[in-house]
Parts: structure tokens; C-alpha cells; sequence
DNA sequence: TGCGTAAGCCTTTTT
DNA sequence: GGCTTACGCA
């Protein structure tokens, strides 16, 4: 690729601030790279030294692909490149503060829906219902349970991320976010937004609390202090006010910074992204450079005429001045810009459809001097201002032309057939229903079940019904029962393909694996409540809470790249491109959203206390720069369109699509092509690009086990049941890492520290009291064992917890952890895992995951290692101890570019017979039936 | 054009 | 329950 004059001035620029505004399409990512590149030439810059952030992971698994091989291209062979930090600032801090804050080294991360979960579980405690609702000219009120839980956690975010002045707000307000605060800690959990807070406030701690900075803080700060010299971040206009304090705490002692981003893709400021972040970095950051990235490379010059239009009416102070122009190869041709206007949203759909028929195999140029191919599915999409309102209609026509789709978005995954007659599976053991509507709901969902199978199923639930008082809680997990259930009516997939066909099978799957995962969000936070309690709350969580929360989408898992048209929200299509885009339902009050009324955070939290709080609002401008993000993602066809919604509010034309027929490349009706011979069309042929695949060792053992397994549980969102000694081997492996960690440094612990050592790790939540001493026992015993047996081998440790990263095929990069590297008496290196329970994975999967860590080690340091180990921590199994494996090493990089290849083809068949794997599976009643003579 | 009233709706979503 | 928008009336 040639670079421009500014792109190579962005990626000489290594010392000092930099500022890089980018617009669409500038080619930022591979700016980012090369200047990666840049760095690493600097004498004195380890990879160790530079930190990235994106927003998401799925950008951070894209720019680390192109900076490996950047690298690989000008540098050759880098030693220690995995240990570049290429990732969200949430896996960053996350990271910091577990390995320096002991703390936070039993915490778990709660997802959105699991901290409003335990909000509601706690309503009192969590400061919920003593805090105040301040609605104008009313008496303040208390906040409801579940009601209000969501406009709750909105505020607790809120008051975490933003700048707000305490004395400004109600006491009430302020008890209450203590109170959440303390129950986080009190459960040993985080969430996302406490990860941030937490490390923020350790690197540049607010004056009041600077005094009390303790030991772990020093170190951490050490930490930062010693090792970062470049942060980058990427996606810089949304970040929000504690995420700039992140940034400012990694980079006062003197680290590089270099920001990336445009003013004018801001769409998160909702959710308390500041803008004004990226437009006064300049004075902020003092010597700071500013280079600007105007040339679009990726769209047509009408596509760019019409996003500067868009973006240009918006108030220059509020912008970086700047000046977008076309510089790609895309050509504009009369009629791929269009601006419809239809009678109804059934003729909007039709019309969309027809365009898409009608374009396929239209030639398609998609690199300067490439060869045309024909468009296919997957080079069209259709950005929506929200899915969940406007969607149905286009979905509807499609299904019906069968027209292949993705639909990204919350949908109302609760609203399914096969969901609703899981979820009245639970109305019967709370009793609310019988068992007649419960048969009647799985008959309905049409997925060829038998009445009699259906009847076999209550059984199964009768029991759940029937718990009493001393039965041990784990026999009766909600996540048991459903799994049981599904299991006992036969709800399989080999059962259902053959009644009901491969692709209403697969979404029926994916739906109820949705619902699992569902299940086990819930399961997690009420594992102390007795069955009943269990079982009818989460029958009322389902009935009231949960419908809103979860994703419906079938055939997109993140990985394969199906040939279907994309359907998506504009904000889901940041970051993306397709050759044609469609905008429809072009409604006045919808795009550009009208504000809404009711309940919102500024009632729990008084206005006055958030600097900037109008930002929260939206504004014209910001769905202006919204619609500018939409038109930005079209290469070369744009289409917009409008038909009045069923609402009088949404009778009109949006504002921006009047504006937009007034731009001279915009037709308001479609060319005929009188000869269609001159169109050209060749063979639809998709683009080819295969995604990057970033596996976890732990998906990838998964996966080298059994491909349904991983099907199931990752595609799917199956969960295991919960077991009451979950959180054993993890913490058991703590200790460890902390054991070795120590030894590294020559500090060998002794027998007397042991158990103030478990006590520091050892977290088993769903363990009951008993049980909890009984693993303290054990895990003391195995450490103290483990001491005794290796104590003279701990001076020779090498490395623990050692990150590697390998890349032996390209497009799938595996990422880990090595447990532990050490010399043996021997003299040889030792590559180890720990195991510390029965339920491990089976010997020669381990062995395959030991011989990827050979790999990644040597791709990391530039050495083989000799031995590689399985030290089994239970004293009743055994340990191994073999040499490394060259004939395995060579075939382990064929394996790995097949497991990538099966998943991209969505190719993960069940086994076809019963075997050792089966027997230890916690899905095999929904996958098949157990041997009856073994 | 200005004002008062009543109808209608209550996104977007990463970590 | 709250707030914005549309609309009717003067």
C-alpha cells in the first residue's frame, strides 16, 4: 500500500503526543500498524513497552492481526511481540489490578445483566430502594424493585464514569452509590465500569484520597512507571471522562501518547462519551502534534459529497474543522445514490429487495486495480436507526423472497416459540400454570414433538417441584432441570434436523442455548436462595426482567462469515464497510430521534452535579453525526429511503432525507436500464476476506475435544450446570501463580505462609460453609504437598503466568497463558500446566494444548523447550513428564488451521458414537442417548 | 403565529 | 408517569 504524505508523517511521528483525525475510511488502521512497526525501532522499545486500546475486542483482534504482520513483513521474527497489549482498556485494567491489587484477585466480572440481577436480589442493601426519585413539581419518591433497577445501575455508571461534584448531590444518592459499591466488594465481584474506576483512581488518586495510597498501589504504579512507554488508543472521541483519567494515569510519567479518532463518528455520547475529550486533546496534552487523515479511500466522491454535507451543518465549534475528500478508486456512476420515497413500509421492504435482486452480480472493483467480481449477499446492508422498531417489515419480506440475512440488534429473543415454552416450564414449578399449557407450549413451537415425550419431560419438573427441606440445593439447579428436561423430551438436534430441517433446528438451538446462558446469569448471583425461592423468582425474573436483555440472532456467531445480507443498527456498523448500503425508514422523530420523556438518571442524579450533563441528551447534531456514520460505511451505492410508519409521529420525511435529495448525485428515482447487456453482470462472488480468528486455549481444547461440544457451549450459549466447588481449581492455580511469581523474584515461601496464602485466594461462591472448609483443607494440604515435593526446584523458575500468543497459521492467532516454565534437575526448560481436579480435560488434549505453548514460547523468547509437564495437584492422580513431541509440533499447526477453518464453515458435527469425552460432558442429555450396558 | 391541550411514545449498547 | 410533538383554535 502507498502512504500519503500525512499517513507517513502520522507513522514517523514516535516521540512526543499525537493526535491523528482520521475520517472514514483514511486507512487509521494500518496507520496504527505501521507506526507499531515504528516504534518497535526505537532503541530501547520492547513490545512490553506499547499499549493499544480499541473499543471493541473483535477491532483489537483485527489491529493486532495487521501489526503482527507488519511486523513480520519489516522486522522479521520479534522476540516477546505476544506481550504487546493489544486490546479494550477494560482487559487492560482488568489485568493491572489482578496481578498488583490483592483485593481483586478473587473477583469475577459481572455482566450488565448479572449486576442488575444482584442489584434486584439485594434490593436494600444494593442502595436501591432507599434512594430517591426527584421528578419536577412531585414530593420525592423511593425507587421500586425491579422497576427501577435499570435507571439504578444507569446512575451508579454514571456517577463512576463522569465527572460529579458530591456536594451537589442528595445524600440519599450518595449512600446509595456507597452502597453498591461496598455489596460489589462485599461478593468479591467488578463490573465493567468498577474495573475502570478502580484503576483510574489508583493511577492519579484523587487529592482527597492521595494520602492513603497503600503498598499494592506503589507497586502498580511501578509497574506502569517501568514498563509503559507508548499508549494508543484508537476510537479516542468515545471515551469518557474515568477512561481519559486512565489514560492520563498511564501516561504521567512520561509515556507517549497517541490518540486516534474523528469528532465526527462520536455516537456514544449517551452513554457518557465526551467529545470534547479528542477536541481539546491539543491543549491538554501540552507539545502535542495533530495530523489530520482526510482522504477517503474507501467511498465514491458523490458517497463523500454527501456524508460532508451531512456533517457540515453541524455548528463548526463544535467540530475539528476539517475537509474530507474522495481520493479511493470508486467510481460514481448515475443512480448509486438514491433517495426513495414509498407509500407504506410493505412497498419500502419490496422495493430494498427488489434493488438487492436486481444488483446482484453487478461488477464490483474492490481494491485500486483488482479485478471486478460480481456482487453477492454479503456485500449489502441495511443500517437501520433502531432494528427493534423499524426491522420487521424488510425481515419479513425477506424471509419471504428468501433472501439470506443477519439480523444484529436486541431483539425479543423472549418472544420466540421455543423460548416461550422453556420459559413455561418454570411458570409449572412456581405453579402457575399446569401441565396441560406447558405441553401445549412445546407443541406449539412446532419442533416435532410427541405429546407422550412431552409427558416423560413433567416428570422431570414434578421432582423440581417436589424439593424439600435438607436435600442438598446443587441436585436441583435451574440450569439441571432445563438441561434434564430438554434431554428427557428428546430435544436434540439429530432428532429435530430430521423432523424439521437443519435450518429451523440450528435457530431453535441457538435460542435455547440463549436461554441457558440466560439461566445460568441468574443462577450465579442467587446460588444462596433455597430451590424454591430459586425457582419461582426466576420464573418472575422471566416474566418481568429478562425479555429485554438478551440478543436474538442466529446466523452470526461472531466468526464465520455467513453469505447473507447484514441487518444492523448504525451503531453496530461502526467500523465496518459494505459496497452497498441501504438507510430506509428515513421518519421524521425517528432519524434524527426525537428526545424522549420519561424517567431518566437525571432524576436519581441531580443535573447540576455532572459537568456537561446536556451531552447525555442527544442532540440534532449527534444523529447527524450518527447518519454520517451510516452513509460512510457505502463504498459505492447508498440508498436511503422513507415510508410513513403506522404512528402519526412517524407520518413525515426525515429532515436529513429532504436534505439529501437536494445533493446533485442523489436521484429520487431509480435509472432504467434500457439494455441491460451494458450492466456487465458476471458471477456474484463474495469479497473473500475470511475474518480473524482469535482463539483462547480454553475454546480451543474445547474445540480439539469435541467440535459439538464447543458448538453448544460457545455458538450456542448452552452453560454448565453449577457446581458447588466451582472456583477451586482456579483458585488453587492462584495461589500457585502467586507461589512462582515470588520464586521468580527469589522469594521462596515457606510453610507458615501457606495458609494466609489460600486464604488470600481461595474463592468458592457457591460453596456452603462446610464445604468451603473442607476445600481450604485441601487446597492447604496440595500447596503445602506440592512445597514439599518441588521446594528445591522453585529458585529455577523461569516464568509464570506467561502470556503467549501463536501464530502458526494465518488468520488464526491462539492466545493464553503459560502456567508455569521452570528447569528441571536435569537442566532442561519445562514447559507446565496444573491440573487440580478429575474433571480436566483428557491427557492428549492437554498434551496438544502443552505442545502450543511449546510454540508460542518459542515464538516469544526464540527457545524450544525440552520437557513439557502435567503436575497434577490431587494427590490421587498422576503427574507427566514427557519430552517434547517434534512430529506433534508439526502436525499442531495443520490442526489449528482446521479447527479455524470448521468454524468459519459452521462445520461442528456431533461424534458419531459414544466415547470417553461423552461420559464426562455436561451436555450429553442433549446431544445423545447414554449407553445402557457400558 | 401563538398558545393551550391532549395524544402518544418511552432508541442506540461496548466492556 | 414524564415529556415532546402535533394539532386545533383564536
Amino acid at each position: 500500500m502507498r502512504l500519503t504524505t500525512k499517513q507517513r508523517a502520522a507513522i514517523e511521528t514516535v516521540n512526543g503526543h499525537l493526535g491523528i483525525v482520521a475520517c472514514a475510511g483514511s486507512g487509521k488502521t494500518e496507520v496504527i500498524a505501521q507506526r507499531v512497526v515504528n516504534l518497535l525501532r526505537q532503541p530501547g522499545v520492547e513490545p512490553r513497552n506499547i499499549v493499544a486500546f480499541t473499543f471493541t475486542e473483535r477491532a483489537a483482534a483485527e489491529l493486532k492481526q495487521r501489526i503482527f504482520s507488519r511486523v513480520r513483513e519489516q522486522l522479521g521474527d520479534v522476540r516477546g511481540l505476544a506481550e504487546l497489549f493489544v486490546g479494550t482498556m477494560h482487559g487492560y485494567a482488568l489485568n493491572l489490578l489482578q496481578s498488583h491489587v490483592p483485593e481483586t484477585f478473587k473477583c469475577t466480572v459481572l455482566s450488565e445483566v448479572q449486576s442488575r440481577v444482584l442489584i434486584d436480589r439485594n434490593s436494600k442493601s444494593s442502595g436501591l430502594t432507599n434512594t430517591y426519585i426527584r421528578s419536577t413539581g412531585k414530593p420525592p419518591r423511593k425507587m421500586k424493585r425491579y422497576r427501577e433497577s435499570r435507571l439504578y445501575q444507569r446512575a451508579m455508571d454514571l456517577m463512576r464514569e463522569d465527572h460529579v461534584d458530591i456536594d451537589q448531590l442528595p445524600a440519599d444518592v450518595v449512600d446509595g452509590l456507597n452502597a453498591y459499591r461496598m455489596l460489589l466488594r462485599r461478593h468479591h465481584y467488578l463490573d465493567y465500569t468498577e474495573i475502570i474506576r478502580l484503576t483510574a483512581d489508583l493511577l492519579l488518586p484523587p487529592s482527597s484520597t492521595a494520602a492513603t495510597a497503600a503498598a499494592p498501589v506503589v507497586n502498580l504504579r511501578d509497574h506502569v512507571r517501568e514498563t509503559v512507554q507508548h499508549v494508543v488508543v484508537d476510537e479516542y472521541q468515545d471515551t469518557n471522562p474515568v477512561q481519559e483519567q486512565m489514560i492520563k494515569g498511564l501516561t504521567q510519567f512520561g509515556a507517549n501518547l497517541c490518540v486516534v479518532g474523528d469528532d465526527d463518528q462520536t455516537i456514544y455520547q449517551w452513554r457518557g462519551s465526551a467529545v470534547s475529550n479528542i477536541l481539546t486533546f491539543a491543549s491538554r496534552y501540552t507539545g502535542a502534534k495533530i495530523v489530520d487523515l482526510n482522504e477517503n479511500f474507501r467511498s465514491s466522491p458523490a458517497v463523500v459529497d454527501l456524508a460532508r454535507q451531512v456533517v457540515e451543518r453541524i455548528d463548526p465549534s463544535h467540530r475539528l474543522t476539517k475537509s474530507m475528500t474522495a481520493s479511493g478508486h470508486q467510481r460514481y456512476d448515475r443512480g448509486d445514490l438514491l433517495a426513495l420515497a414509498f407509500k407504506s413500509p410493505q412497498e419500502e421492504a419490496a422495493g430494498i429487495c427488489d434493488r438487492i435482486e436486481w444488483m446482484l452480480g453487478l461488477p464490483f472493483i474492490d481494491r485500486p486495480g483488482g479485478e471486478p467480481r460480481g456482487l453477492t449477499y454479503s456485500d449489502f446492508s441495511v443500517l437501520f436507526r433502531s432494528v427493534a422498531k423499524d426491522a420487521d417489515a424488510l425481515v419479513a419480506e425477506m424471509r419471504a423472497r428468501g433472501i439470506p440475512y443477519i439480523i444484529k440488534g436486541l431483539h425479543r429473543l423472549f418472544e420466540t416459540p421455543e423460548v416461550k415454552a422453556a420459559k413455561s416450564c418454570f411458570d409449572y414449578i412456581a405453579d402457575t400454570v399446569d401441565s396441560s399449557a406447558v405441553i401445549a407450549a412445546w407443541l406449539d413451537a412446532q419442533l416435532g414433538l410427541r405429546e407422550e415425550d412431552l409427558r416423560r419431560g413433567i416428570k422431570i419438573l414434578d421432582d423440581a417441584r417436589g424439593w424439600t427441606q435438607g436435600t442438598p440445593w446443587d441436585t436441583y439447579t435451574i440450569q439441571g432441570i432445563y438441561q434434564r428436561f430438554l434431554g428427557e423430551i428428546g430435544l436434540r438436534e439429530d432428532h429435530l434436523e430430521a423432523s424439521i430441517g437443519p435450518q429451523r433446528s440450528e435457530l431453535a438451538f441457538y435460542n435455547l442455548g440463549r436461554f441457558s446462558t440466560a439461566i445460568g446469569d441468574y443462577e450465579r448471583i442467587h446460588f444462596l436462595s433455597s430451590p424454591p425461592d430459586r425457582f419461582t423468582t426466576f420464573a418472575k425474573w422471566l416474566e418481568y426482567q429478562a425479555g429485554y436483555y438478551y440478543e436474538e440472532s442466529d446466523a452470526d456467531d461472531g466468526y464465520a462469515q455467513p453469505e447473507a445480507v447484514t441487518i444492523a443498527t448504525v451503531h453496530q456498523a461502526k467500523g465496518m464497510q459494505w459496497p452497498a448500503v441501504f438507510i430506509p425508514c428515513m421518519r421524521s422523530n425517528r432519524f434524527p430521534s426525537k428526545k424522549h420523556g420519561g424517567l431518566n438518571v437525571f432524576h436519581v442524579v441531580p443535573q447540576a452535579a455532572v459537568s456537561d450533563a446536556d451531552r447525555y441528551r442527544g442532540s440534532e447534531e449527534d444523529e447527524r453525526r450518527l447518519f454520517y456514520v451510516a452513509a460512510t460505511r457505502a463504498q459505492k451505492y447508498l440508498t436511503l429511503s422513507f415510508s410513513p410508519g403506522t404512528s402519526q409521529l412517524y407520518r413525515k420525511e426525515s429532515k436529513f432525507f429532504v436534505e439529501a435529495t437536494r445533493n446533485t448525485y442523489v436521484m429520487t428515482k431509480a435509472p432504467t436500464v434500457p439494455d441491460e447487456s451494458t450492466l456487465n453482470r458476471i458471477e456474484p462472488t463474495p469479497a473473500g476476506s475470511k475474518p480473524d480468528i482469535v482463539f483462547s486455549f480454553s475454546e480451543l481444547k474445547y474445540l480439539f475435544e469435541c467440535p459439538y461440544q464447543f458448538k453448544l457451549r460457545f455458538l450456542y450459549g448452552f452453560d454448565s450446570p453449577l457446581q458447588k466447588e466451582l472456583g477451586y481449581g482456579k483458585s488453587l492455580h492462584d495461589v500457585m501463580a502467586e507461589v512462582h511469581k515470588r520464586a521468580v523474584k527469589g522469594d521462596i515461601v515457606n510453610d507458615t505462609e501457606v495458609e494466609g496464602l489460600v486464604d488470600r485466594h481461595l474463592h468458592a461462591p457457591f460453596a456452603p460453609d462446610p464445604l468451603k472448609q473442607k476445600l481450604r483443607l485441601a487446597a492447604i494440604r496440595a500447596v503445602r504437598r506440592y512445597l514439599t515435593e518441588n521446594r528445591s526446584r522453585l529458585p529455577w523458575t523461569e516464568h509464570s503466568e506467561l502470556p503467549v500468543e501463536v501464530h502458526l497459521t494465518p488468520g488464526v492467532a491462539v492466545a493464553g497463558r503459560i502456567d508455569l516454565i521452570r528447569r528441571l534437575d536435569t537442566g532442561e526448560q519445562s514447559i507446565v500446566d496444573y491440573k487440580s481436579d478429575e474433571r480436566a480435560h483428557a491427557e492428549e488434549v492437554t498434551r496438544d494444548q502443552l505442545h502450543i505453548y511449546v510454540a508460542g514460547y518459542e515464538e516469544l523468547s526464540g527457545n524450544r523447550a525440552d520437557v513439557v509437564e502435567i503436575l497434577n495437584l490431587d494427590e490421587r492422580s498422576r503427574s507427566v513428564r514427557e519430552p517434547v513431541d517434534d512430529v506433534l509440533m508439526k502436525d499442531i499447526a495443520d490442526k489449528i488451521a482446521e479447527a479455524g477453518d470448521r468454524i468459519r464453515r459452521n462445520d461442528m458435527p456431533r461424534k458419531t458414537t459414544w466415547c470417553d469425552t461423552c461420559a464426562t460432558c455436561d451436555f450429553s442429555s442433549i446431544c445423545r442417548d447414554r449407553p445402557t450396558s457400558p
